[in-house]
DNA sequence: CATTCAGTTCAAAAAAGATTGAACCAACCG
DNA sequence: CGGTTGGTTCAATCTTTTTTGAACTGAATG
């Protein structure tokens, strides 16, 4: 009842829930180093019940033709949107990936596993270069060889991870199995107590 | 033999080697978000046999002193470098946390964690909103209810993740844990079958 | 065909971020 | 004390990224 007659205007046009998606995927957005922009359409597709149309996303976001092109773009490209043929209209239509599964999924293969595999290259390359001056180095030969190593272990052992935490992402949330490794600091197992 | 005279000049006064590091970690700060010169900073202390002086990140990196100072705080404060203090020296020396494993299990805690936190109080916040709006809404508060459920959902898994995924990275490389989850591509569940 | 409508492109403007450097502070030194 | 030296701060500057908007392409429409 005491609420002002207006909505908390975050965005043109946008009913105050709708924006609260909105505001949640520009944070997550922007934390990923994503522009705004795209975390705002993808919030207001994630928001909606049925396919956007392109001119209604520029028209309630309030942002301009250029970004939504270039937005929508991108989220297509990384696969959280989908476009959608509707039969009378010439526009095309919008729609977001809900399942946050593949969303997750999905960036782990193609935004995280490329940096790591660009990694492998660069710690090649300094294992070469290592090498390729190992005389000249000395004594600190050894020094350098032990720390490139180091790089290499942690690059390869995150990158036999990625596969595996998709697979965690994607069990049923109440099985997530602690147990293989109960030593701990961090959580108590997760099952029940049953004696 | 067919080497040029002088080293490919990366950064003022590296040598090839450093500056193989410095690339590295340069890569691995744009990707995640931190500006250049911290990488270059990290990077070079990563490479170094012993703690090195303030103003020697300033000269052989050739960058100001102010972003020196800026850089080395930061590292600071994620844990990724420490201080260290050489007896007969006004000066004061930094160290790289070499141990991959600290720096990852740190910055999952500092720098990942608060993001999910902030995640949950939007999703909370959310929630609150539709149940605010919830009359105002008719059919759709049911379809909003649970568009956020499933961003919930995928936050608290997240969350409880996190520790498992540090868990793993400690792990001794050999004896990744693929053993529970010998299934397929998608979600067989995870407890065996026992007739 | 000429027109309108949907959307893309891309150069220019705006905004955000990073870096510099000069002023400054605080030990230490002589 | 007065002068160095080591380092921090922060406003100004430079760089990079994002956004805009106007020109443009290419269907559909009439």
């Amino acid at each position: 009842m005491s609420e002002p007659a207006s909505e908390p205007k975050v965005a043109e046009g946008l009913h105050a829930v709708e924006s609260g998606f909105v505001h949640f995927f520009v944070h997550l957005a922007t934390t990923v180093g994503l522009p705004r922009s795209v975390g705002e359409i993808f919030g207001f597709l994630f928001a909606a019940d049925q396919p956007i149309a392109f001119d209604e996303v520029v028209a309630r976001l309030g942002i301009s033709k250029g970004s939504a092109s270039q937005g929508l773009r991108l989220l297509t490209k990384i696969g959280a949107v989908s476009q959608v043929y509707v039969p009378r209209d010439r526009r095309t239509f919008y729609v977001a990936e809900t399942r946050m599964r593949q969303l997750f999924s999905h960036a782990l293969q193609e935004s995280l596993r490329p940096h790591l595999e660009g990694n492998s290259r660069l710690v090649a390359q300094l294992e070469e270069s290592i090498e390729a001056h190992a005389t000249t180095l000395g004594g600190s030969a050894d020094h350098y060889r032990s720390r490139a190593a180091s790089l290499r272990a942690w690059n390869e052992k995150a990158l036999v991870l990625l596969p595996l935490l998709d697979k965690l992402f994607s069990l049923p949330a109440p099985f997530f199995p602690f147990g293989f490794l109960r030593g701990s600091s961090e959580e108590p197992p997760p099952s029940d107590d049953q004696p």
